[in-house]
DNA sequence: CATTCATTAATAGTATTACTATTATATTTG
DNA sequence: CAAATATAATAGTAATACTATTAATGAATG
Protein backbone atom coordinates (compact mmCIF):
# COMPACT_ATOMS: atom_id res chain seq x y z
CA UNK A 1 0.00 0.00 0.00
CA UNK A 2 0.93 3.40 -0.17
CA UNK A 3 2.70 5.54 2.17
CA UNK A 4 -0.39 7.37 4.15
CA UNK A 5 -0.28 10.60 6.43
CA UNK A 6 -1.36 8.59 9.60
CA UNK A 7 -0.82 9.00 13.44
CA UNK A 8 -2.54 6.85 15.87
CA UNK A 9 -4.51 8.68 18.47
CA UNK A 10 -3.91 8.12 22.17
CA UNK A 11 -5.93 8.75 25.00
CA UNK A 12 -4.20 11.96 26.87
CA UNK A 13 -5.36 10.16 30.01
CA UNK A 14 -2.69 7.80 29.18
CA UNK A 15 0.34 10.53 29.39
CA UNK A 16 1.52 13.05 31.11
CA UNK A 17 3.40 14.96 28.11
CA UNK A 18 2.06 13.46 24.94
CA UNK A 19 5.25 11.52 23.30
CA UNK A 20 4.39 12.38 20.20
CA UNK A 21 5.15 15.73 20.48
CA UNK A 22 8.89 15.61 20.63
CA UNK A 23 11.81 13.81 19.53
CA UNK A 24 12.74 12.91 23.14
CA UNK A 25 9.01 11.34 23.47
CA UNK A 26 9.66 9.32 20.10
CA UNK A 27 12.62 7.87 21.23
CA UNK A 28 10.97 6.84 24.62
CA UNK A 29 8.14 4.94 22.92
CA UNK A 30 10.76 3.63 20.14
CA UNK A 31 13.63 1.95 22.53
CA UNK A 32 11.05 1.22 25.34
CA UNK A 33 9.39 -1.18 22.75
CA UNK A 34 13.13 -2.50 22.20
CA UNK A 35 13.93 -2.89 25.86
CA UNK A 36 10.26 -4.38 26.89
CA UNK A 37 11.12 -7.05 24.73
CA UNK A 38 15.44 -7.65 25.58
CA UNK A 39 14.61 -7.68 29.22
CA UNK A 40 10.75 -8.27 30.05
CA UNK A 41 8.48 -6.25 31.45
CA UNK A 42 9.44 -7.14 34.96
CA UNK A 43 13.14 -6.22 34.59
CA UNK A 44 12.39 -3.16 32.33
CA UNK A 45 12.94 0.27 34.13
CA UNK A 46 12.73 3.75 33.82
CA UNK A 47 16.34 4.45 34.66
CA UNK A 48 17.75 1.74 32.00
CA UNK A 49 15.38 2.98 29.42
CA UNK A 50 16.90 6.72 30.38
CA UNK A 51 20.44 5.46 29.97
CA UNK A 52 19.39 3.22 26.57
CA UNK A 53 18.56 6.54 24.99
CA UNK A 54 21.45 9.22 26.17
CA UNK A 55 18.80 10.59 28.44
CA UNK A 56 17.50 10.87 32.03
CA UNK A 57 15.17 8.74 34.26
CA UNK A 58 13.69 11.54 35.80
CA UNK A 59 13.22 13.27 31.72
CA UNK A 60 11.19 9.96 31.14
CA UNK A 61 8.95 10.62 34.39
CA UNK A 62 7.84 13.86 32.71
CA UNK A 63 6.23 11.54 29.72
CA UNK A 64 5.01 8.82 31.77
CA UNK A 65 4.29 8.33 35.16
CA UNK A 66 5.14 4.56 35.70
CA UNK A 67 6.09 2.23 33.77
CA UNK A 68 2.74 -0.04 33.58
CA UNK A 69 1.19 3.19 32.17
CA UNK A 70 3.52 3.26 29.36
CA UNK A 71 2.49 -0.13 28.86
CA UNK A 72 -1.04 0.79 28.56
CA UNK A 73 0.14 3.42 26.08
CA UNK A 74 1.64 0.98 23.94
CA UNK A 75 -1.01 -1.88 24.32
CA UNK A 76 -3.65 0.98 23.42
CA UNK A 77 -1.44 2.04 20.05
CA UNK A 78 -1.23 -1.85 18.96
CA UNK A 79 -5.05 -1.99 19.58
CA UNK A 80 -5.82 1.07 17.64
CA UNK A 81 -3.65 0.27 14.95
CA UNK A 82 -4.99 -3.58 14.88
CA UNK A 83 -8.42 -2.09 14.25
CA UNK A 84 -7.61 0.82 11.50
CA UNK A 85 -5.75 -2.36 9.79
CA UNK A 86 -9.17 -4.09 10.01
CA UNK A 87 -10.99 -1.37 8.89
CA UNK A 88 -8.98 -1.20 5.45
CA UNK A 89 -8.79 -4.70 5.34
CA UNK A 90 -12.20 -5.42 5.04
CA UNK A 91 -13.50 -2.27 3.70
CA UNK A 92 -15.97 -2.97 0.65
CA UNK A 93 -16.42 -6.75 1.02
CA UNK A 94 -19.45 -7.73 1.02
CA UNK A 95 -19.19 -11.76 2.35
CA UNK A 96 -19.04 -11.33 6.10
CA UNK A 97 -17.23 -15.24 6.13
CA UNK A 98 -14.09 -13.21 4.41
CA UNK A 99 -14.51 -10.35 6.58
CA UNK A 100 -14.38 -12.73 9.51
CA UNK A 101 -11.03 -15.13 7.79
CA UNK A 102 -9.12 -11.34 7.56
CA UNK A 103 -9.64 -10.29 10.74
CA UNK A 104 -8.71 -13.62 12.15
CA UNK A 105 -5.80 -13.82 10.30
CA UNK A 106 -4.54 -10.24 11.18
CA UNK A 107 -5.22 -11.16 14.61
CA UNK A 108 -3.75 -14.27 14.79
CA UNK A 109 -0.72 -14.22 12.50
CA UNK A 110 3.18 -12.70 13.26
CA UNK A 111 3.03 -8.83 12.44
CA UNK A 112 4.79 -7.42 9.43
CA UNK A 113 6.22 -3.80 9.84
CA UNK A 114 3.84 -1.13 8.88
CA UNK A 115 6.07 1.82 7.36
CA UNK A 116 3.05 4.76 8.10
CA UNK A 117 4.18 4.70 11.89
CA UNK A 118 8.11 4.91 11.17
CA UNK A 119 9.22 5.18 14.96
CA UNK A 120 6.95 2.13 16.12
CA UNK A 121 8.37 -1.35 15.32
CA UNK A 122 5.05 -3.14 15.03
CA UNK A 123 6.70 -6.56 15.20
CA UNK A 124 8.60 -6.30 18.27
CA UNK A 125 5.36 -4.47 19.51
CA UNK A 126 3.18 -7.06 18.51
CA UNK A 127 5.65 -9.70 20.87
CA UNK A 128 5.16 -7.10 23.35
CA UNK A 129 1.36 -8.10 23.40
CA UNK A 130 2.00 -11.81 23.11
CA UNK A 131 4.29 -12.09 26.17
CA UNK A 132 3.49 -8.78 28.01
CA UNK A 133 -0.53 -7.62 27.52
CA UNK A 134 -2.05 -9.59 29.76
CA UNK A 135 -0.14 -7.99 32.64
CA UNK A 136 -1.74 -4.84 31.46
CA UNK A 137 -5.14 -6.08 33.68
CA UNK A 138 -4.24 -8.75 35.82
CA UNK A 139 -3.84 -7.06 38.61
CA UNK A 140 -5.82 -5.17 41.91
CA UNK A 141 -6.09 -1.83 39.62
CA UNK A 142 -7.79 -3.05 37.08
CA UNK A 143 -11.78 -1.98 37.92
CA UNK A 144 -10.75 1.67 38.31
CA UNK A 145 -8.17 1.44 35.47
CA UNK A 146 -11.17 0.89 32.79
CA UNK A 147 -12.69 3.03 34.39
CA UNK A 148 -10.53 5.38 33.13
CA UNK A 149 -10.91 3.92 29.48
CA UNK A 150 -7.63 2.56 29.58
CA UNK A 151 -9.09 -0.66 28.16
CA UNK A 152 -11.34 0.75 25.26
CA UNK A 153 -9.42 0.13 22.48
CA UNK A 154 -9.15 -3.32 23.11
CA UNK A 155 -12.66 -3.59 23.59
CA UNK A 156 -13.33 -1.71 20.32
CA UNK A 157 -11.73 -4.34 18.29
CA UNK A 158 -13.51 -7.42 20.18
CA UNK A 159 -16.82 -5.30 19.32
CA UNK A 160 -16.05 -4.79 15.54
CA UNK A 161 -14.97 -8.44 15.08
CA UNK A 162 -17.85 -9.71 17.13
CA UNK A 163 -19.94 -7.29 14.69
CA UNK A 164 -18.51 -9.48 11.73
CA UNK A 165 -19.67 -12.64 13.49
CA UNK A 166 -23.08 -11.46 14.42
CA UNK A 167 -23.32 -10.58 10.60
CA UNK A 168 -22.35 -14.04 9.70
CA UNK A 169 -24.97 -15.89 12.14
CA UNK A 170 -27.12 -13.38 13.85
CA UNK A 171 -28.43 -16.16 16.21
CA UNK A 172 -25.26 -16.36 17.82
CA UNK A 173 -25.42 -16.20 21.44
CA UNK A 174 -21.41 -15.32 22.30
CA UNK A 175 -19.61 -13.06 19.70
CA UNK A 176 -17.73 -11.64 22.40
CA UNK A 177 -16.72 -15.00 23.75
CA UNK A 178 -15.31 -16.23 20.83
CA UNK A 179 -14.00 -13.48 19.93
CA UNK A 180 -11.55 -12.43 23.00
CA UNK A 181 -10.97 -16.27 22.82
CA UNK A 182 -9.39 -16.23 19.32
CA UNK A 183 -6.88 -13.78 20.44
CA UNK A 184 -6.17 -14.36 23.69
CA UNK A 185 -5.63 -17.93 22.46
CA UNK A 186 -3.94 -17.05 19.70
CA UNK A 187 -1.26 -15.19 21.69
CA UNK A 188 -0.87 -17.96 24.30
CA UNK A 189 0.02 -20.26 21.25
CA UNK A 190 2.14 -18.26 20.10
CA UNK A 191 3.71 -17.85 23.27
CA UNK A 192 3.55 -21.45 24.08
CA UNK A 193 5.08 -22.72 20.69
CA UNK A 194 8.27 -20.80 21.35
CA UNK A 195 8.44 -21.64 25.31
CA UNK A 196 6.08 -24.56 26.56
CA UNK A 197 5.54 -26.59 22.95
CA UNK A 198 3.91 -29.35 24.60
CA UNK A 199 0.44 -27.17 25.29
CA UNK A 200 0.36 -26.34 21.82
CA UNK A 201 0.64 -28.60 18.17
CA UNK A 202 2.33 -25.83 16.59
CA UNK A 203 5.79 -27.39 15.59
CA UNK A 204 4.32 -28.34 12.31
CA UNK A 205 4.32 -24.03 11.18
CA UNK A 206 2.86 -20.88 11.71
CA UNK A 207 -0.05 -21.60 9.61
CA UNK A 208 -1.58 -24.30 11.94
CA UNK A 209 -2.56 -21.73 14.13
CA UNK A 210 -4.93 -19.56 11.54
CA UNK A 211 -6.12 -23.35 10.01
CA UNK A 212 -6.75 -23.72 13.80
CA UNK A 213 -8.65 -21.28 14.56
CA UNK A 214 -10.47 -20.36 11.27
CA UNK A 215 -11.89 -24.04 11.50
CA UNK A 216 -12.80 -23.65 15.10
CA UNK A 217 -14.63 -20.29 14.35
CA UNK A 218 -16.63 -21.17 11.27
CA UNK A 219 -17.85 -24.35 13.10
CA UNK A 220 -18.78 -22.85 16.22
CA UNK A 221 -20.80 -20.30 14.33
CA UNK A 222 -22.59 -23.27 12.15
CA UNK B 1 -17.73 -38.73 47.75
CA UNK B 2 -16.11 -40.37 51.48
CA UNK B 3 -13.59 -38.52 52.36
CA UNK B 4 -10.21 -40.38 51.66
CA UNK B 5 -6.80 -40.54 53.00
CA UNK B 6 -4.97 -38.17 49.94
CA UNK B 7 -2.20 -36.02 49.97
CA UNK B 8 -1.35 -33.89 46.62
CA UNK B 9 2.35 -34.65 45.91
CA UNK B 10 4.57 -31.72 44.71
CA UNK B 11 7.94 -32.04 43.50
CA UNK B 12 10.67 -30.86 46.04
CA UNK B 13 12.33 -28.93 43.67
CA UNK B 14 9.44 -26.39 43.87
CA UNK B 15 10.65 -26.09 47.61
CA UNK B 16 13.54 -25.61 50.07
CA UNK B 17 11.30 -27.30 52.90
CA UNK B 18 8.33 -29.23 52.16
CA UNK B 19 5.47 -27.53 53.80
CA UNK B 20 3.42 -30.28 54.30
CA UNK B 21 5.87 -31.08 56.92
CA UNK B 22 5.16 -29.21 59.60
CA UNK B 23 1.90 -26.80 61.09
CA UNK B 24 4.11 -23.74 60.36
CA UNK B 25 4.29 -25.09 56.68
CA UNK B 26 0.71 -25.48 56.41
CA UNK B 27 -0.15 -22.24 57.52
CA UNK B 28 2.44 -20.96 54.72
CA UNK B 29 0.37 -22.28 52.09
CA UNK B 30 -2.90 -21.72 53.80
CA UNK B 31 -2.63 -18.09 54.32
CA UNK B 32 -0.63 -17.20 51.09
CA UNK B 33 -3.40 -18.23 49.11
CA UNK B 34 -6.09 -15.95 51.09
CA UNK B 35 -3.18 -12.89 50.95
CA UNK B 36 -2.77 -13.36 47.26
CA UNK B 37 -6.06 -13.36 46.76
CA UNK B 38 -6.59 -9.97 48.82
CA UNK B 39 -3.92 -7.95 48.05
CA UNK B 40 -2.58 -9.22 44.66
CA UNK B 41 0.29 -10.97 43.87
CA UNK B 42 2.36 -8.18 43.18
CA UNK B 43 2.00 -6.66 46.47
CA UNK B 44 2.04 -9.96 48.42
CA UNK B 45 5.56 -10.26 50.33
CA UNK B 46 6.97 -12.48 52.46
CA UNK B 47 6.59 -10.02 55.20
CA UNK B 48 3.22 -9.25 55.38
CA UNK B 49 3.10 -13.52 55.15
CA UNK B 50 4.66 -14.04 58.05
CA UNK B 51 2.97 -11.34 60.07
CA UNK B 52 -0.23 -13.12 58.91
CA UNK B 53 1.01 -15.98 60.34
CA UNK B 54 2.00 -14.77 63.57
CA UNK B 55 5.99 -15.70 62.32
CA UNK B 56 8.91 -13.98 60.63
CA UNK B 57 9.71 -13.62 56.88
CA UNK B 58 12.71 -15.02 57.43
CA UNK B 59 11.06 -18.13 58.56
CA UNK B 60 9.01 -18.30 55.06
CA UNK B 61 12.24 -18.05 53.27
CA UNK B 62 13.22 -21.68 54.61
CA UNK B 63 10.48 -23.05 52.59
CA UNK B 64 10.07 -21.24 49.76
CA UNK B 65 13.37 -19.38 48.24
CA UNK B 66 10.85 -16.53 46.75
CA UNK B 67 7.54 -15.68 46.18
CA UNK B 68 7.49 -16.47 42.54
CA UNK B 69 8.71 -20.52 43.87
CA UNK B 70 5.51 -20.20 46.07
CA UNK B 71 2.87 -19.34 43.01
CA UNK B 72 4.78 -22.12 41.22
CA UNK B 73 3.78 -24.18 43.61
CA UNK B 74 0.24 -23.26 44.41
CA UNK B 75 -0.29 -24.05 40.35
CA UNK B 76 1.72 -27.18 40.43
CA UNK B 77 -0.76 -28.27 43.53
CA UNK B 78 -3.67 -27.04 41.81
CA UNK B 79 -3.22 -29.34 38.29
CA UNK B 80 -2.44 -32.05 40.14
CA UNK B 81 -5.56 -31.72 42.03
CA UNK B 82 -7.51 -31.26 38.74
CA UNK B 83 -5.86 -34.18 37.50
CA UNK B 84 -6.59 -36.56 40.22
CA UNK B 85 -10.37 -34.88 39.68
CA UNK B 86 -10.67 -35.64 35.85
CA UNK B 87 -9.38 -39.09 36.67
CA UNK B 88 -11.60 -39.98 38.98
CA UNK B 89 -14.59 -37.82 37.33
CA UNK B 90 -13.96 -39.77 34.61
CA UNK B 91 -13.61 -43.20 35.72
CA UNK B 92 -15.74 -45.88 33.61
CA UNK B 93 -17.06 -44.07 31.19
CA UNK B 94 -17.11 -45.49 28.05
CA UNK B 95 -18.19 -42.77 25.94
CA UNK B 96 -15.33 -40.13 24.96
CA UNK B 97 -18.00 -37.63 24.63
CA UNK B 98 -18.62 -37.86 27.96
CA UNK B 99 -15.15 -37.76 29.19
CA UNK B 100 -14.68 -34.54 27.28
CA UNK B 101 -18.23 -32.64 28.81
CA UNK B 102 -16.60 -34.07 32.51
CA UNK B 103 -13.36 -32.63 31.80
CA UNK B 104 -14.57 -29.01 30.32
CA UNK B 105 -17.14 -28.61 33.15
CA UNK B 106 -14.51 -29.30 35.60
CA UNK B 107 -11.80 -27.29 33.93
CA UNK B 108 -14.39 -24.07 33.39
CA UNK B 109 -16.54 -23.87 35.87
CA UNK B 110 -15.75 -22.25 39.70
CA UNK B 111 -14.86 -24.71 41.84
CA UNK B 112 -16.21 -25.91 45.23
CA UNK B 113 -14.20 -26.81 48.24
CA UNK B 114 -12.68 -30.51 48.40
CA UNK B 115 -12.89 -31.56 52.00
CA UNK B 116 -10.34 -34.01 51.20
CA UNK B 117 -7.30 -31.18 51.15
CA UNK B 118 -8.39 -29.31 54.81
CA UNK B 119 -5.92 -26.55 54.95
CA UNK B 120 -6.00 -25.36 51.12
CA UNK B 121 -9.25 -23.56 50.20
CA UNK B 122 -9.79 -24.60 46.46
CA UNK B 123 -12.33 -21.74 45.73
CA UNK B 124 -9.72 -19.07 46.69
CA UNK B 125 -6.45 -21.28 44.98
CA UNK B 126 -9.00 -21.68 41.73
CA UNK B 127 -9.38 -17.63 41.64
CA UNK B 128 -5.55 -17.35 42.06
CA UNK B 129 -5.40 -19.63 38.73
CA UNK B 130 -7.44 -17.53 37.14
CA UNK B 131 -6.12 -13.80 38.06
CA UNK B 132 -2.18 -14.89 38.31
CA UNK B 133 -1.16 -17.96 36.81
CA UNK B 134 -0.69 -16.62 33.33
CA UNK B 135 2.34 -15.03 35.69
CA UNK B 136 3.91 -18.24 36.40
CA UNK B 137 4.76 -18.76 33.13
CA UNK B 138 5.14 -14.72 31.30
CA UNK B 139 8.32 -13.95 32.41
CA UNK B 140 12.10 -14.36 31.23
CA UNK B 141 12.82 -17.36 33.19
CA UNK B 142 10.17 -19.75 31.39
CA UNK B 143 12.57 -21.75 29.51
CA UNK B 144 15.27 -23.02 32.49
CA UNK B 145 11.88 -23.26 34.53
CA UNK B 146 10.19 -25.86 32.14
CA UNK B 147 13.54 -27.11 32.38
CA UNK B 148 13.33 -27.47 35.74
CA UNK B 149 9.50 -29.10 35.24
CA UNK B 150 7.80 -26.01 37.10
CA UNK B 151 5.20 -26.62 34.46
CA UNK B 152 4.77 -30.41 34.57
CA UNK B 153 1.45 -30.86 36.24
CA UNK B 154 -0.44 -28.27 33.79
CA UNK B 155 0.95 -30.26 30.75
CA UNK B 156 -0.10 -33.63 32.11
CA UNK B 157 -3.74 -32.25 32.34
CA UNK B 158 -3.97 -30.56 28.88
CA UNK B 159 -2.27 -34.13 27.72
CA UNK B 160 -4.69 -36.32 29.33
CA UNK B 161 -7.70 -33.86 28.27
CA UNK B 162 -5.96 -34.26 24.36
CA UNK B 163 -6.16 -37.80 24.81
CA UNK B 164 -10.07 -37.78 25.21
CA UNK B 165 -10.42 -35.76 22.18
CA UNK B 166 -8.18 -37.76 20.29
CA UNK B 167 -10.25 -40.55 21.65
CA UNK B 168 -13.56 -38.82 20.46
CA UNK B 169 -11.74 -38.07 16.59
CA UNK B 170 -8.35 -39.37 16.16
CA UNK B 171 -8.07 -37.58 12.94
CA UNK B 172 -8.33 -34.00 14.73
CA UNK B 173 -5.02 -32.78 14.06
CA UNK B 174 -4.92 -29.63 17.13
CA UNK B 175 -5.90 -31.60 20.00
CA UNK B 176 -3.60 -29.61 22.32
CA UNK B 177 -4.11 -26.35 21.20
CA UNK B 178 -8.01 -27.22 21.37
CA UNK B 179 -7.74 -27.67 25.18
CA UNK B 180 -4.79 -24.91 25.94
CA UNK B 181 -7.35 -22.64 24.38
CA UNK B 182 -10.61 -23.73 26.27
CA UNK B 183 -8.87 -23.71 29.65
CA UNK B 184 -6.88 -20.69 29.09
CA UNK B 185 -10.02 -18.97 27.23
CA UNK B 186 -12.16 -20.04 30.16
CA UNK B 187 -10.22 -18.46 33.14
CA UNK B 188 -10.04 -15.12 30.65
CA UNK B 189 -13.85 -15.35 30.02
CA UNK B 190 -14.49 -16.00 34.48
CA UNK B 191 -11.74 -12.77 34.93
CA UNK B 192 -13.73 -10.76 32.28
CA UNK B 193 -17.18 -11.72 33.61
CA UNK B 194 -15.76 -9.99 36.92
CA UNK B 195 -13.54 -6.81 35.40
CA UNK B 196 -13.94 -6.30 31.67
CA UNK B 197 -17.80 -7.75 30.85
CA UNK B 198 -17.54 -5.65 27.68
CA UNK B 199 -15.18 -8.65 26.50
CA UNK B 200 -17.51 -11.07 27.34
CA UNK B 201 -21.15 -11.84 27.01
CA UNK B 202 -21.27 -13.99 30.84
CA UNK B 203 -23.83 -11.46 32.33
CA UNK B 204 -26.50 -14.12 31.34
CA UNK B 205 -25.32 -16.58 34.07
CA UNK B 206 -21.99 -18.84 34.66
CA UNK B 207 -23.42 -21.44 32.63
CA UNK B 208 -22.70 -19.75 29.68
CA UNK B 209 -19.37 -20.34 29.82
CA UNK B 210 -19.59 -23.91 30.44
CA UNK B 211 -22.66 -24.03 27.27
CA UNK B 212 -19.86 -22.15 24.91
CA UNK B 213 -16.93 -24.15 25.43
CA UNK B 214 -18.76 -27.51 25.15
CA UNK B 215 -20.57 -26.38 21.88
CA UNK B 216 -17.37 -25.03 20.90
CA UNK B 217 -15.20 -28.23 21.30
CA UNK B 218 -17.81 -31.05 20.45
CA UNK B 219 -18.44 -28.29 17.16
CA UNK B 220 -14.74 -28.03 16.03
CA UNK B 221 -14.60 -31.68 16.44
CA UNK B 222 -17.46 -32.82 13.45
C1' DC C 1 20.12 -35.82 82.57
C1' DA C 2 22.93 -33.48 79.27
C1' DT C 3 23.86 -32.76 74.67
C1' DT C 4 22.93 -32.18 70.17
C1' DC C 5 20.19 -31.03 66.49
C1' DA C 6 16.67 -28.81 64.03
C1' DT C 7 13.31 -25.32 63.92
C1' DT C 8 11.88 -20.93 64.46
C1' DA C 9 12.03 -15.91 65.72
C1' DA C 10 14.23 -11.61 65.82
C1' DT C 11 17.25 -8.33 64.20
C1' DA C 12 20.11 -6.09 61.08
C1' DG C 13 21.80 -5.12 56.76
C1' DT C 14 22.15 -4.74 51.40
C1' DA C 15 21.11 -3.73 46.65
C1' DT C 16 17.55 -2.39 43.82
C1' DT C 17 13.33 -0.28 42.58
C1' DA C 18 10.05 3.19 41.87
C1' DC C 19 9.53 6.95 42.57
C1' DT C 20 9.76 12.66 44.25
C1' DA C 21 12.04 16.97 44.65
C1' DT C 22 15.38 20.38 43.52
C1' DT C 23 18.39 22.78 40.86
C1' DA C 24 20.98 23.89 36.78
C1' DT C 25 21.24 24.25 32.03
C1' DA C 26 19.57 24.27 27.45
C1' DT C 27 16.13 25.37 23.94
C1' DT C 28 12.10 27.41 22.08
C1' DT C 29 8.92 31.01 21.46
C1' DG C 30 6.55 35.49 21.80
C1' DC D 1 16.12 39.69 24.47
C1' DA D 2 13.10 37.81 28.09
C1' DA D 3 10.14 34.43 29.54
C1' DA D 4 8.60 30.10 29.42
C1' DT D 5 9.40 25.47 28.80
C1' DA D 6 12.12 21.17 28.33
C1' DT D 7 15.73 18.52 29.74
C1' DA D 8 19.66 16.69 32.53
C1' DA D 9 21.83 15.80 36.74
C1' DT D 10 21.81 14.93 41.39
C1' DA D 11 20.06 13.63 45.65
C1' DG D 12 16.94 11.53 48.55
C1' DT D 13 13.01 8.30 50.29
C1' DA D 14 10.20 4.33 51.30
C1' DA D 15 9.51 -0.19 50.10
C1' DT D 16 10.94 -4.59 48.31
C1' DA D 17 13.31 -8.82 48.06
C1' DC D 18 16.21 -10.73 49.77
C1' DT D 19 20.90 -12.59 52.95
C1' DA D 20 23.25 -13.31 57.19
C1' DT D 21 23.68 -13.74 62.02
C1' DT D 22 22.33 -14.72 66.43
C1' DA D 23 19.36 -16.29 69.96
C1' DA D 24 15.62 -18.97 71.94
C1' DT D 25 12.95 -23.16 72.03
C1' DG D 26 12.02 -27.85 71.99
C1' DA D 27 12.53 -32.67 70.73
C1' DA D 28 15.41 -36.67 70.14
C1' DT D 29 19.15 -39.39 71.55
C1' DG D 30 23.01 -41.44 74.00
Amino acid sequence: MEKLNLQIQVSPSLYTKDPESSELGRQIISKSIELIVDLGFESFTFKKLGTAIGSNESSVYRYFSNKHTLLIYLVNWYWSWMDYRIVVGTNNMTCAESKIKTAIKMLVSEVKQDSNFSYINEILLNKIIVTESSKAYHNVDVDVENEKGFFKTYKQVVQRVSNFILEYNADFEFPHMLVSTVIEGAHNQRFFAEHLPALTDCDKGQNNIIRFYNNLVLKTLT
